[in-house]
RNA sequence: GGGCAGGUGGUGGAACGGCAGACACGCUAGCCUUAGGAGCUAGUGCCGCAAGGUGUGAGGGUUCAAAUCCCUCCCUGCCCACCA
């Protein structure tokens, strides 16, 4: 037999499969179950496959082939995402059309997936940009256009002047123009929109009932981002109420101003009462000029300007308040329009403190905390002003666990003049505080004669005082100066439950760093969570969460307000002013308006035009015979829509086309849906967690509810191939040059080595690090199965006895190879047929059945080598019409166990039994180890004896 | 800043309450070969000549037993990011 040559028996095969399609073709004959497992169909880039896919793709070949040779009826199909930015983009530079471009690209894909043995059903292949397809895509618009689904309005887009055009946002580097470097601002268009939010709750709620990785089913949630609420109106005046939504209203007692987005209708409302309009105008004009990016960018410097001459009044408390037009509030959720609450919001927080504006209190984590602090300030009050008669300086510092308190008891501190400098005024205070009604608790000697006071008054407010030693080594490395201040006496109040260090605090007013409302310094953050009301009249006291609820209650009844949920999933927008997409199936009219392209019109061909560069509106608008028609309804002179669509729109329904991709009638008939959807296993990036998952799911829903469909969910089963990472460590990246072009791999090892590699390299859903290395191993591995071939013998009698143990092995490595592809461990099923092999490499002979076996385990990952070692058996047909082995049952069970012998949880030695063994056997055996001897001398001294079957047995002693 | 995933030898990883490091790469030694990016044999977590000890990011906990479960912290990657 000749040495392994991939490069000759891979080509033949693939040849031989070409000509028997057959193979992995779907069967709309069979009886038998469907499986329709999908791969992501890729963007035909110019830079051709890359190992990412060739990851996703094997992994999906393995288990289709698999599922076939289960009994399946299956359809793995494959197609071309065709539309799309690059490919214009190089027709902009090169004056190619992007269809020649994208054809040559799909062709050297199509080659590349060849040769790399994946057993697609091509007689299903589809092509996004070809008519046939894309007429569906128009169809789609049409029939999301007459349900109310697709909309037009004005939308922002980024916009170059200099340049005169649109930009998508991949083309807007940190707010300028990629090309001419200007700067890119925003211009409001007229665009076409899908309501994907209409379904924004089913969206959620079905999520429940797929089989898809938590990450990618919460990271759908996020993005749907639905929160739960109210609304308020705050009046301004008898005609006009100004909506708020917001998520805790428990914290509206603590509102001190409103913030409306410069977008609101408000400001244009109620122009004639804004007293400085024009500055407020300005603002707005400003801020509407900002691009998102910009506008986020700026989060950490929040800017706005007061609406003077009216006010927004707290329909809880009756209170005015002032109202603000900023641009950290976006028009685009909720109302527009916010309380603002900064004691209890970090972005109001930060606002208010930079236009010095009320910061309120109404939330506390601890209410025993909080009313602490009310009586350590009374006593603070109460020594404070006695001091003061005695004209005598005490530096007195209170507080708790929580640096809300903190803060107030700081406020109040503000007034005492603090420390006692000498031991006559240390001195003096004690006295003062026993005059006061408090009584020594506790005495505490320190060193140098120095001693430590604890008081206490009836209510268990404490009084610590004593001399400063040591406890500021902070203070005294950071203030040098102020060393002498520090070596005096201190005090705290304290209250039972409560204790406190507010030594950060007082480093903090030391470095002036406090200011009065300066909440953030003192305890690092904004206390944003749930607690307990304060400072919130009736409702003082209560949780917030109830609050949230009786206050909602509360607006209803009194027609204030009411719960509200809100969304941040927006409506899709999917025009795009660009060349190579699907035309937007519509015509306007100066009579009629806008009028769909009756359905026998369609596909609206993408016309052919010079100029492929973006000019405000799509390039589509330079072929004049395009762009004027008549009016499907008057007849008369119209002009159609310019604008493409977006290519997630053809990727939203692909998987549909599949069951049917030959369909001119309809976008696939509805027995064959019946037949094949949904799909029951799709593979493919995370990339595509959100987006395309999202419309995919978004189409099918909206099918589903105009009974053109019987599921409401596509994908049954997802999983994502993880990354494939470069040898150095990053991203494979063109720049970068670290990219692995999979034609190298084959051409140097086969694509059998390259698809056990990738396969091997690592749990399909982690992500990866490539090493070129690595890959001789597999190389090795088939080089080994292949030679093989020269051991195998017919079955005898006497090689039965010899190889019990192999069959044994393999009828393990039958179960786990099974189990491991149902679970898609592929880099386990692998080792478990090493292990195999390895086994097998050691006998002298090797039963045909057994070897049989072994190939057909290998087939679904290695299929070239196991065609060819097939055939070299002597059959005549393929090795993918062999039934997928069984395992039999009785050869899978051990006959002998090795058992672990621990004491006290720790290995000491190990016994062999038969498989059956009982416990007083096992524990006889382990006894009379010389090993376990050394560690239990004393049979009597065993405490508890711990067995596991078939494990081990474990000595407590 | 938020969400998610993860942290195990020189490397990719296996084990997912019960022998840590399967399998593979690499490395070391030997054999074979005109030669080796070939093949074969043996070895390979760390400390130790050995007996033995020790070891899964750090610390704590639960358990007879923890890489695995729980708590605290640290680090890395990915995605989202002013959503009230």
């Amino acid at each position: 037999m000749q040495k392994y040559n991939p490069k000759k028996i891979e080509k033949k095969w693939q040849e031989y499969w070409a000509k028997k399609p057959k193979l992995s073709a779907a069967d709309e004959k069979s009886k038998n179950p469907k499986f329709y497992c999908l791969d992501m169909f890729p963007y035909p880039s110019g830079d051709g496959l890359h190992v990412g896919h060739v990851e996703g793709y094997t992994a999906s070949d393995i288990y289709s082939r698999y599922q076939r040779m289960i009994g399946k009826n299956v359809l793995h199909p494959i197609g071309w995402d065709a539309f799309g930015l690059p490919a214009e983009n190089f027709a902009i530079r090169t004056g190619v059309h992007p269809a020649k471009s994208t054809q040559k690209n799909i062709k050297t894909f199509t080659k590349q997936i060849k040769s790399l043995g994946l057993a697609y059903d091509w007689s299903r292949e589809i092509d996004t940009s070809s008519p046939e397809y894309y007429r569906w895509t128009q169809w789609f618009f049409l029939f999301l256009y007459k349900h109310g689904l697709a909309y037009r309005k004005k939308a922002k887009v980024n916009w170059c002047e200099s340049c005169k055009t649109v930009l998508a946002n991949e083309q807007v580097e940190d707010g300028v123009c990629e090309r001419c470097k200007n700067e890119v601002i925003q211009k409001d268009l007229e665009q076409w929109f899908f309501k994907i939010t209409d379904f924004a709750e089913d969206l959620i709620k079905d999520l429940d009932k797929i089989d898809w990785p938590e990450s990618t089913k919460t990271a759908q949630k996020n993005w749907i981002g639905k929160s739960e609420g109210a609304t308020v109106k705050f009046k301004i005046n008898k005609d006009y109420n100004l909506e708020v939504f917001t998520t805790r209203l428990d914290t509206i007692f603590g509102c001190t101003y409103c913030v409306v987005a410069p977008e609101h209708s408000l400001i244009e409302k109620l122009k004639l009462q804004i007293k400085n309009l024009k500055e407020v105008e300005k603002y707005v004009k400003l801020a509407k000029k900002k691009t998102d990016l910009q506008r986020t960018e700026l989060q950490k410097n929040k800017t706005g300007i007061e609406i003077k001459g009216i006010k927004a009044i707290n329909p809880f408390t009756n209170e005015a308040v002032p109202i603000f037009v900023a641009d950290y509030v976006l028009s685009t959720y909720g109302t527009g329009a916010v309380m603002a609450v900064p004691a209890h919001d970090e972005r109001d927080f930060e606002f208010a403190k930079k236009y010095k504006l009320g910061i309120k209190q109404v939330i506390t984590p601890n209410l025993d905390a909080y009313e602490d602090t009310v009586r350590i300030l009374e006593v603070l009050r109460k020594i404070n002003n006695a001091a003061k008669k005695e004209n005598l300086k005490i530096w007195l510092l209170g507080g708790l666990g929580c640096a809300f308190h903190a803060t107030i008891i700081y406020r109040a501190c503000e007034d005492l003049d603090l420390i006692a400098r000498d031991d006559i005024e240390f001195k003096k205070a004690i006295r003062l505080f026993e005059k006061l009604g408090f009584k020594k608790i506790k005495e505490k000697k320190l060193s140098e004669g120095l001693t430590n006071y604890i008081f206490a008054d009836k209510e268990g407010i404490e009084i610590d005082i004593g001399p400063n030693v040591g406890e500021w080594g902070l203070l005294k490395k950071d203030f040098e100066e102020d060393k002498k201040n520090l070596n005096g006496f201190e005090a705290y109040v304290l209250s039972k439950k409560f204790h406190v260090n507010l030594k950060e605090l007082l480093q903090k007013k030391r470095n002036k760093e406090i200011d009065n409302m300066d909440l953030a310094y003192l305890q690092g953050k904004v206390l944003v969570e749930d607690g307990f009301l304060v400072n919130s009249g009736k409702y003082s006291g209560l949780a917030s969460e109830k609050v949230r609820e009786e206050m909602a209650n509360w607006l209803e009844k009194n027609k204030l307000g009411k719960k509200t949920t809100t969304y941040k999933l927006r409506d899709w927008l999917i025009s795009r002013q660009r060349y190579w997409g699907a035309p937007i199936p519509m015509i306007h009219c100066e009579k009629c308006g806008w009028q769909m392209v009756p359905e026998k019109d369609l596909p609206v061909l993408l016309p052919k035009v010079k100029d492929y560069r973006p000019k405000g509106t799509s390039p589509l608008g330079t072929n004049k015979d395009f762009v004027n028609t008549t009016c499907p309804k008057c007849k008369g002179k119209a002009k159609r829509e310019l604008d493409t669509m977006d290519t997630f729109v053809c990727s939203s329904w692909y998987f549909f086309r599949f069951a049917d991709s030959k369909n001119q009638k309809e976008f696939a008939s509805k027995d064959k849906i019946k037949k094949w959807l949904p799909v029951d296993l799709y593979v493919g990036g995370a990339e595509h967690t959100v987006l395309h998952l999202l419309y995919a799911r978004f189409f099918t829903k909206a099918l589903h509810k105009y009974k053109y469909i019987g599921f409401n969910e596509p994908f049954a089963k997802l999983r994502h191939q993880g990354l494939v990472i470069a040898e150095d460590g990053r991203k494979m990246s063109k720049s970068l040059g670290n990219v692995i072009n999979p034609d190298d791999i084959v051409k140097q090892y086969g694509a059998d080595v390259l698809r056990l590699y990738e396969m091997f390299m690592g749990p399909l859903e982690d992500s990866k690090i490539w090493n070129t290395k690595s890959i001789v191993g597999l190389s090795r591995f088939l080089d080994r199965v292949w030679k093989l071939s020269a051991k195998r013998k017919t079955q005898n009698a006497k090689t039965q006895l010899k190889t019990q143990n192999l069959d044994n092995l393999i009828h393990k490595t039958i179960k786990k190879v099974t189990e491991d592809i149902e679970n898609l461990h592929f880099n386990t099923a692998i080792s478990s047929m090493m292990i195999l092999v390895n086994e097998m490499e050691k006998e002298n002979i090797i039963q045909i059945t057994n070897y049989k076996l072994l190939i057909t385990l290998l087939s679904p990952f290695a299929p070239h080598i196991a065609e060819e070692l097939w055939h070299e058996l002597g059959h005549k047909k393929s090795i993918f019409l062999e039934k997928w082995p069984q395992y039999d049952p009785k050869l899978v069970v051990e006959k002998e166990a090795n058992i672990v012998v621990q004491v006290n949880g720790k290995v000491r030695d190990q016994i062999t039994v038969p498989a059956d063994a009982k416990e007083n056997d096992i524990k006889r055996l382990a006894f009379e180890s010389e090993k376990i001897k050394k560690y239990i001398p004393n049979v009597d001294n065993i405490r508890k004896i711990i067995f596991v079957p078939g494990r081990l047995i474990n000595f407590v002693v």
